[in-house]
DNA sequence: AACATACGTCCTATTACGTCA
DNA sequence: GGTGACGTAATAGGACGTATG
């Protein structure tokens, strides 16, 4: 059953192509609905989508129209709501992404410049460190005049375990501002490992080892797949996630 | 109870036409 | 006056739910 039903017995003749075509043309004697006509069709719409069959009639009665054509204006009042709905939320998703983007921008332009900041940091105290360490090492020197191997080796030993040391051959940090580990005996080492990440993190976060913790939780995921700008734009967006994350928890308020 | 059929409504895509720049 | 873009009433056809035999 199509829904041209209410017109075929009056409409159609013999020929099936030629009735059709008088059909068409009768219908579009009275091509547009009045203001008026519209005005109720509106104003009914915004109460109810979906009218029910008895309102239909009623209202069809009160505006001199067919029950199919008010039932055909709020089809196609649906239609173009919708679309007209889902051109608003493509908007709106289309902002978020933006701010998003633009926020997730800076916060690596930030990111970028505190990791050159604590790399500037290191290569001073390096350099500081290096000279004590000749000051002070002429003067072991002397003292111990005698070439003793046996603790030369234990004093390397000893440093790549000192936790509260800063050992220059593992200050270099590679781009994503880890650090280059050189040491023999924590490479694969996972135990060791974490001991020498807390170590770390109490020698560059000195009383805000959590907020290490949460810096690494946050910043390294989005170290992986965040910059790769093929994950980031195959991120299928969603409005409920999108309110959930800008409303919820607001991750680049973390450095403010 | 399970099935087939008729009927009504919905949705989406499309057509036909009026209007306007 | 011709024309293309746009809005809108209406149609086509498929899907789905419900009533009935």
């Amino acid at each position: 059953m199509t829904e041209g039903g209410e017109y075929s017995s009056a409409m159609m003749s013999s020929d099936p192509f030629t009735s059709m075509k008088k059909m068409k043309k009768s219908n579009h004697n009275q091509r547009r609905f009045s203001d008026e006509q519209i005005k109720s069709l509106e104003m009914m719409f915004e109460s109810e989508t979906r009218l029910e069959p008895r309102k239909k009639v009623q209202l069809a009665r009160e505006l001199g129209l067919q029950p199919r054509q008010v039932a055909i204006w709020f089809q196609n009042k649906r239609a173009r709501w919708k679309s007209k709905q889902l051109e608003t939320e493509y908007n709106i998703l289309r902002q978020n992404y933006d701010n998003l983007a633009s926020q997730f921008d800076s916060l690596k332009k930030e990111k970028q410049s505190l990791v050159s900041e604590l790399q500037k940091l290191n290569e001073a105290m390096h350099q500081k460190k290096e000279e004590e360490r000749q000051c002070c090492g002429d003067q072991a020197v002397v003292a111990l005049s005698s070439t003793d191997h046996e603790s030369e080796n234990e004093e390397n030993h000893r440093r790549c375990h000192e936790p509260e040391e800063v050992r220059p051959e593992m200050e270099m940090y590679d781009e994503k501002g880890h650090h280059g580990v050189s040491c023999d005996h924590h490479d694969h080492d996972h135990e060791d490992e974490d001991g020498y990440n807390n170590n770390i993190k109490r020698e560059y976060f000195g009383g805000f080892e959590e907020e290490a913790d949460q810096l690494m939780n946050i910043v390294e995921p989005a170290d992986s797949c965040l910059t790769s700008s093929d994950d980031w734009r195959g991120f299928k967006s969603d409005t409920s996630l999108l309110h959930q994350s800008s409303s919820n928890y607001p991750w680049w308020d973390f450095w403010s």
